[in-house]
Order: structure tokens, then sequence, then C-alpha cells
DNA sequence: GCCGTTTTCGGCCCGACTGTTTTCAGTCG
């Protein structure tokens, strides 16, 4: 059983464990566990078959036990028997806003109820109000969460959350008092997709702000309005966009407590909690209001002194993982992170002579416009005709456009390449002496996404072995909220790329974002080289490099790691070098 | 259930808010 598939059972068990009222630390230990499995870099069965796991911070004796029989057997008896003795629907019910563990079982035992469905006919004849503890605010609240359930998938991906985010952020600007503003939460540390939106202010007199949030142009429903805290549920189409729900909560702190709320509300949760364990060892006192020892507050302007107090060096929002960044950060040894003016051109853009919207020279001139020195223009190969695949006479036809056009491009190159086609069996929809005719290929699978995972995984190392292919573009074909990827091991995958020195694509597309930052964590400490490619098939698109940024930020990636920093008259050797070294080393063909 | 530069036992974040109460339990982040 894979790892995924053993984290959503590990996080199942802390929920069953939940509602049967055991230690609350002891489900929390589920949970984190669960999360630990997610983000593990490398390959669950290697740890498993050397005895690894307990190495695995969150990961003990017991877990490790558990998550080994699951790994190998795919049956875990302490999981079958709690479901058989939990009635499957409390887990749909604990999720319900306003229902926790606690209500959820109430409910079950008073009521018999043990589905939504019996739970939605409870509180339509009012039986949910008359239990001890309820009451009928909570029975309507039930009620609008089944409704909400059938209407809206939890996340949002990044890109439609930070329009909407940025819309309020405009209207909340304008309210008088506000000295500080800010985004926290997942969308500051850069998730590729968004539960909700959370929001830090400052300000001596928070009233005008809660009042103003409470009524902002997007907001369909107030959850929960205090002194300092607001909860609402947005809807985009007040903005002018389709119909996209989103919750947002604004809390508002005095302004010598910005530092520390900021900290606190952008997390992640695991981050904050090691990060507090520190500040107790150096026998300080953290929270999101303050940092103190035993008789004084420790005043910290901004999250960079609070790092500096805290022995450590800042550490970005998009590391904030507890994935080794606070050791790092205390060791002074945190990478400097790429960023998006550290990116020189990039390599995989279509054109309308394939299925893009535009010219070359448009695409080229859009490129140019953002700042950048080079760009790879990569149609679609042969096979993919119906995304208008180039035959090699086209191929030669557009090689001869693009020399016209770097002809009299000054200081600006266009490079020739294709995004060919990995057909079922791994080879490549051209033939080699088509191939070398490019000055790079990019490789990607775009048909008969249901192999077995180890005929994917077989398939896709033959095509980053070929000595021609440069980069692997978009290694698992998911797209977010969609549908997921391709079965692969991108384990075995990244060693192959690093073994022939293939780079591999971080797809800056925010409808697909693969690589994801855990596997590019795992390629840089391979030694695999990324790459950042917006898949653009309009002139805008170009500009969506930035989320493939975030991507490499959150994989800890520097420039060395990534391929289109590299200044243009760098470029052309390095396309040329993985041939020649393949030349040069047949072994490695 | 996990973890250890004060601990192999005893901590593990805790404050805001709501809805139900009439002083507080449960949820949430």
């Amino acid at each position: 059983m894979e790892k995924d598939q053993i984290a959503l059972i590990l996080e199942e068990i802390g929920t069953l464990l939940e509602i049967r009222g055991e230690n609350s630390f002891r489900c929390q230990a589920y949970h984190a566990g669960a999360r630990a499995l997610r983000q593990l870099e490398g390959d669950l069965s290697a740890l498993v078959r050397e005895k690894q796991l307990q190495s695995v911070p969150g990961i003990g004796k017991t877990l490790a036990e558990k998550i080994s029989t699951l790994a190998v057997t795919g049956k875990l008896d302490f999981y079958e028997e709690l479901r058989a003795a939990t009635p499957s629907g409390l887990l749909q019910i604990v999720r319900l806003p306003s229902v926790g563990p606690k209500k959820a079982m109430t409910i079950y035992q008073q009521l018999g109820v043990s589905d939504i469905a019996e739970l939605k006919a409870a509180c339509l004849d009012s039986r949910v109000a008359s239990l001890k503890g309820f009451g009928p605010k909570t029975q309507k609240k039930i009620l609008e969460g089944i409704e909400f359930l059938g209407q809206v998938g939890q996340r949002v991906r990044i890109d439609q959350a930070e329009a909407i985010a940025r819309a309020v952020l405009d209207e909340l600007a304008e309210v008088p008092g506000v000295i500080r503003i800010e985004l926290c939460g997942s969308l500051r540390r850069r998730r590729e997709t968004i539960n909700d939106l959370d929001i830090l202010a400052s300000s001596a007199d928070p009233g005008p702000l809660m009042e103003r949030f409470a009524r902002l142009r997007g907001v369909v429903e107030v959850i929960g309005k205090g002194d300092t805290k607001c909860s609402v549920t947005l809807d985009r189409n007040r903005y002018g966009g389709a119909s996209l729900r989103i919750n947002a909560d604004l809390r508002v702190v005095r302004d010598d407590q910005f530092a520390f709320a900021l900290h606190y509300f952008t997390g992640s949760k695991e981050h904050n909690v090691a990060v507090r364990a520190r500040a107790q060892k150096m026998g300080l006192k953290l929270n999101e209001y303050e940092l103190a020892d035993t008789n004084r507050s420790i005043p910290c302007k901004d999250e960079a002194e609070l790092f500096q107090v805290l022995g450590m060096d800042y550490i970005s929002p998009e590391m904030r993982e507890n994935m080794g960044e606070i050791e790092a950060a205390a060791a002074r040894q945190l990478p400097r992170l790429v960023c998006l003016e550290d990116l020189q051109g990039t390599f995989h853009c279509h054109t309308n002579w394939s299925d893009g919207a535009a010219t070359i020279e448009e695409m080229a001139e859009a490129a140019r416009a953002l700042g950048l020195k080079y760009l790879g223009i990569a149609d679609h190969s042969q096979s993919l005709t119906i995304a208008n695949g180039l035959t090699p006479d086209r191929v030669r036809i557009q090689h001869a456009e693009i020399d016209r056009l770097n002809s009299r491009m000054n200081g600006f190159r266009i490079f020739k390449g294709t995004e060919c086609d990995i057909l079922p069996d791994g080879g490549l929809d051209f033939t080699d002496d088509v191939l070398a005719s490019f000055d790079y290929v990019v490789a990607s699978v775009h048909s008969h996404f249901n192999q077995s995972e180890d005929e994917m995984t077989t398939r896709i190392i033959r095509a980053v072995s070929h000595p021609l292919v440069t980069m692997l573009g978009h290694s698992t074909g998911r797209v977010l909220l969609r549908r997921d990827g391709y079965k692969v091991n991108l384990e075995q995958v990244l060693r192959a790329a690093a073994r022939h020195g293939t780079m591999v694509e971080i797809n800056a597309h925010p409808q697909r974002l693969d690589l994801d930052w855990v596997h590019c964590k795992r390629a840089k400490s391979l030694g695999v080289g990324l790459v950042i490619n917006p898949d653009a098939h309009r002139t805008e698109e170009i500009g969506l490099l930035r989320f493939g940024i975030d991507v490499a930020r959150r994989g800890w990636l520097e420039m060395k790691n990534v391929f289109n920093t590299q200044a243009i008259d760098q470029i052309a050797p390095l396309l040329r070098y993985k041939a020649s070294r393949a030349i040069q080393s047949p072994q490695l063909a």
C-alpha cells in the first residue's frame, strides 16, 4: 500500500479515536503520523524494509509497526476493528462545522443517528435541538453545513484563492486606523491549494475593521463575529467570477503584537509547535501575542526580529513545515531560496503552431516584456493530433521561422524545442535525427494514463534515459482538485533522471504544479536539475512562472538547482552537454 | 502515541468565540 493511502487510514484512525473519546494527544499522534508520512521524502518501502521508519519525527514504535503492516499487507486489524465498532457515517458528521467528536457521539448515542441523511432528517423534525447541550442555532448550523457539503469541494487552487484575497485586502486597506495588514496561513506559505483565507491586521481600534470585514462585497454569510476575530464565507461571483465559495478569517491585534500574530497565523501548525518548543528550551514563552521570559515581554517589530531573538535566521513562509528548516536556521545553514527575479528564461511554451493561441513572435515579445532573456518554444509532437502536433516537415519550417526571428531579436534568443510525447512503451514520438535537430527536448506523457504503476514507471524511465531528452515535462499529469495524476513511482523516476543527467520540470501552471514540493525537495537532494516552465498556451500565461517559483521555494531550491536561472550565454552549451555526455559515456544511453 | 541538553514519566498551546447555559463545554484554528 502507498504512503498517501496509509496516511488517509492513520487520519481516519485518529478521528475514530476522537469520536470514541480517547486521550486527545493519542489522537493527535495519529494525525501527526499521517502528516509525517505524506511529507516523507524518498521511498516508503525502503524505509520499511530497513526498519528505519522510527527515525522519522512523529513516528514512534507503535506507528512504525502499524505503517509497516499496512505497507506490506495492505490491512490492519486494529483499523478494521475500530471501523467495525464505529458507524462510518460518523466520520462525515464530525466534518460538519460546529460538530466535533463530542457532539457526533451524543447525536449517535441519544438519537441513533449514524449518517448524514439521518442527521438531516433529525434536524428537520427538531430532534437535534432538543438534545442537552444543543439548541436551535446548532441545529440550523448543522443543516446549513449539510447543504454546504453538497455544493462545494473544500479546497481552492492558489491562483483562485489569491485573486479573492487581493480583492479583500484592497477593500480592507481603505479602512481608517489600519496600521499593517497581511495574508497569513497556507496562502502565505504558498501551498498549491488553500482551505480558507487568513488575514491579520493591526490597529488600535479593531471595531471599524471588523464591521467592514463582515460587510465586504464578497460576503454571503457571517459565520462568527467578536471584538477581534471574524469569520465569513465569501463567494467569488460577487467579484465578477464564476461562483466559488471560500471561508475567510480576520484577526485584529495591537501593532506591537503583530510580529507574533503574523508568525502564529502563518503556521504551519507543526512549524509553530517546534518553534514554541525551541523558545521553551531557551526559557521563553511564545504565543500569538508575545515573546516573554519569566519577568518581561521581549518586543519584536517584525518576524525577522522574532527569529533573531530565538537564535535563528529568518525562515521564509514557504519553508515553514517543520521539515528541517528550524534546525537549518539555527545552524545558519538555510538555503538562499530562488526567487522570480532569478529566472532568465523558460522552456515549455506553446504557440499557434500546435494548440497555443499566439504566434512565436508574440510569445517571445511577451517573455521579453517580462524581463526574460530567452524563451524556449516546445510545441506538441506529431502523434498528439488533437493538439495539432507538428510533423517532422512542419518542424523544419518552424525552425526556419525561429532562425528568421532570432536574426532580428537583439539581446533575446528563441530556443527550438519540442514537447515530445512519450509513447505508451516509453519510446519517443520523433526519430533520433528529428530530435537531434532541436536545441532541447521536453518529454511528456499525454496518453494511456491508466497504465499500471509498473508500466508507467518503466515507460517514463525509458524516456528520461534517452540521451536526447533534456527534461521531463509535467511528471504526474495531475490536474489539481479535478483528477489525480497517473500512477508512477516518482522516486525511481527521479533516480533515473539523476543518473542520466535529465532535468525534471516544475510545471508552473496553477492547475498542475507538478512536481509537487515534497518531490521537488527530494529531487534536489538526489542532485536532479530542475527547470521551471509555465506550460503557457497564451502570452499572459508566461507570467504563471511565479507559481512555479512557489513550489521551488517550498522545495528549498536555490538558484544553482534551477536551470533557467542560467544566463543566456551559458544555456546553449549546457543544453548540448547531456547529449555529449551520453556520447562520451555510451553505457548511460 | 510521541518525545527527552531539566524528564523513560509526564507533558503535549491555548485563546476566541458560540451556543447553551446561568458559569461553561465544545469547537476551531
